[in-house]
DNA sequence: ACCTATTTATAAAT
DNA sequence: TATTTATAAATAGGT
């Protein structure tokens, strides 16, 4: 439809059809949504990529939908009024689910290092790559609330630190006032109104055990 | 879009709704069918008009989308509330199974480095922990078949070595004995007899074409 | 339903 | 994946 038009049948090259499943996926939904819009529709869009990812879009809930077009839909009907294809339909149902399990059980197999002797060099270096991609979300969302929680400890660190200061202020002044040491200092209760979000909050000991042994781990294998 | 360009907010005018129903309705689904044949997706459109008529499109059975999108999708618990699919999976086996699935499926996707925000500090660095030693285990199978690959072709290019030195030593001999180039020579069937496994059993022009294959990609010396 | 000026979508290259 | 660009396709408004 561009540059050359194109024939409307599958597209051979892999990476070609990866490409154009995530333009036209996009432009679909964008129409979907505009049509429901436009003119009061109420649409339901569902589509499985060929490597099985799901992408959905609905109007409004996708159980309404779905539900509304069993009801709509003529040949569920017929269906129900014939038990051997209702059976047929369970059994069919049955055995995608148990084909389902067998499948995706195989994968995390794969995926934890297992079953690996019946894989060839191709599909072990596939694998290598998504493994390493999982890892480096995974140590890239932790890198990211580590980033978060030192934030926040940064800032309680500046206000306790504020706070502090005042303190010793009110400690020399009081002092310089009277000789009598302070004791039963009201500039306490004053931190306690000042700062009420408790800093244990969110345990710092554990963090803590748990920073360092993670911080080795993140940076160096695998960089952003 | 024409003419002039439109706000995509409800048309008010029933007329040029309806119009506009009709044209887009018509766009989307051929998008939808374009898509599915382009790029090898299975996809299920439902649309139902502001005067609740319904239009479907899918590339495949509808039925059969929606039974997998129930898969996939997440609230399954909402939908098992719902009377009409608890009729379609009253199955025990049937629940077990679509757990069992869902929680492969939520597995997968933690170890793709998936939906990690759910996920506390201490499942982050466990989950860490798995991938690691999942791509330690990858990477021994990959490497420990190249150390074998490798044993093959040195023990391969021993062979052959031996062989060429045989025959050069022959062809010497033979030339020293008679001027009369050799023809109908004996020495060849010494030969087979000398190197009775034949160096072609395991079809040395597929490993050869696979070896340096592999050995671009893994950034290694080419073998030899 | 058809026409067509114009907007959108998108194939290919980067 | 994102951006760019030349071009094909979709379509708003009119008839």
């Amino acid at each position: 439809m561009v540059r050359q038009r194109i024939q409307i049948k599958r597209i051979d090259n892999l990476t070609a059809r990866q490409v154009t499943f995530s333009k036209r996926r996009r432009g679909l939904f964008k129409k979907a949504h505009e049509l429901s819009t436009l003119c009061d529709a109420e649409i339901a869009l569902i589509v499985f990529s060929a490597t099985g990812k799901l992408f959905e879009y609905c109007s409004s809930s996708m159980m309404q939908v779905i539900e509304k077009h069993n009801l709509c839909s003529e040949d569920i009907v017929r269906q129900d009024k014939h038990p051997l294809h209702h059976l047929q339909r369970e059994n069919h149902n049955h055995a995608m689910l148990t084909k389902e399990v067998m499948k995706k059980t195989l994968e995390l197999r794969h995926l934890k290092g297992e079953e690996l002797q019946e894989l060839g060099m191709e599909d072990l270096m596939k694998l290598e790559k998504l493994i390493e991609a999982g890892i480096r979300r995974v140590a890239k969302t932790e890198g990211d609330r580590f980033v978060k929680e030192i934030g926040v400890l940064k800032k309680k660190e500046a206000l306790l630190k504020e706070e502090n200061a005042r303190l010793k202020q009110k400690v020399v002044i009081s002092s310089s006032e009277t000789q009598t040491p302070v004791l039963r200092e009201q500039g306490y209760s004053a931190v306690s109104v000042t700062n009420p979000s408790n800093q244990t909050t969110s345990h710092p000991q554990d963090l803590n055990s748990s920073n360092s042994d993670t911080f080795l781990k993140l940076g160096l294998p695998f960089p952003n």
